[in-house]
DNA sequence: AAATATACCTCATCTGTCAAGGTATATATT
DNA sequence: AATATATACCTTGACAGATGAGGTATATTT
């Protein structure tokens, strides 16, 4: 990974809630689909992760079930809600302002 | 301000290298440059400009005088060191990356 | 005399990240 | 049969940058 933590801070939650807005999925599933967008060039540590969907959970951004798998490592999955639908929308504004603003300032 | 602490967070550094490019300035004259620059979308607070000043002296970054103001209040001017200019242009490089990355990730 | 602007500073607290640890199942390798 | 690897979940404590709240001092405006 080459990018630096403190650089993609804040933007955890906002890349969960797009991946989930593809369809519902799981935590590893959406580490892996991260890493492949980016060309491995960016993947959330498990802690991060984790931390996040308890936030976004609690925020009522997102809700949870149990995969039905009857062979291998049980599932967590998540969907997302019309909250979450709502805060991506906010979360995606900001990062085009705050686009604009850093790039304004790093001349 | 519209931008939230963490989505700048991690740049703070940068942005001030950034202002010291231009010229040697002080604290107060960086934060109304900053100001200025975003049309007042973004200003950093008193505590997190001088705690990045800190860190940039001690990783030599920039280096530090006292103005000779004969009225007024006096003014701790900065001044970019050469390893400052290195350490900006890997900040720039970084920054450039964190967008394609996060563009990617935010469909 | 009081308010505002300029200009500096410190300290304690908050929050997201993450290293390090753990559990469990299934498959591939030795 | 034992070991390693991949999948899949989770918690805890520590760290570091940002910041609210407080402070000091000078000069100008009301």
């Amino acid at each position: 990974m080459s990018i630096t933590s403190d650089i993609i801070r804040g933007h955890t939650e906002a890349i969960i809630l797009s991946s989930l807005l593809e369809q519902d999925s799981y935590g590893y599933q959406i580490n892996k689909d991260i890493m492949k967008k980016t060309n491995n060039a960016y993947e959330l540590k498990e802690a991060t992760l984790y931390s996040a969907f308890r936030r976004l959970e609690q925020a009522g951004c997102i809700r949870t079930y149990w995969g039905d798998e009857t062979v291998g490592a049980r599932r967590r999955y998540y969907a997302i809600t019309e909250d979450g639908r709502k805060a991506y929308q906010g979360y995606k504004q900001e990062w085009q302002e705050a686009k604009e603003i850093i790039d304004k300032l790093l001349k």
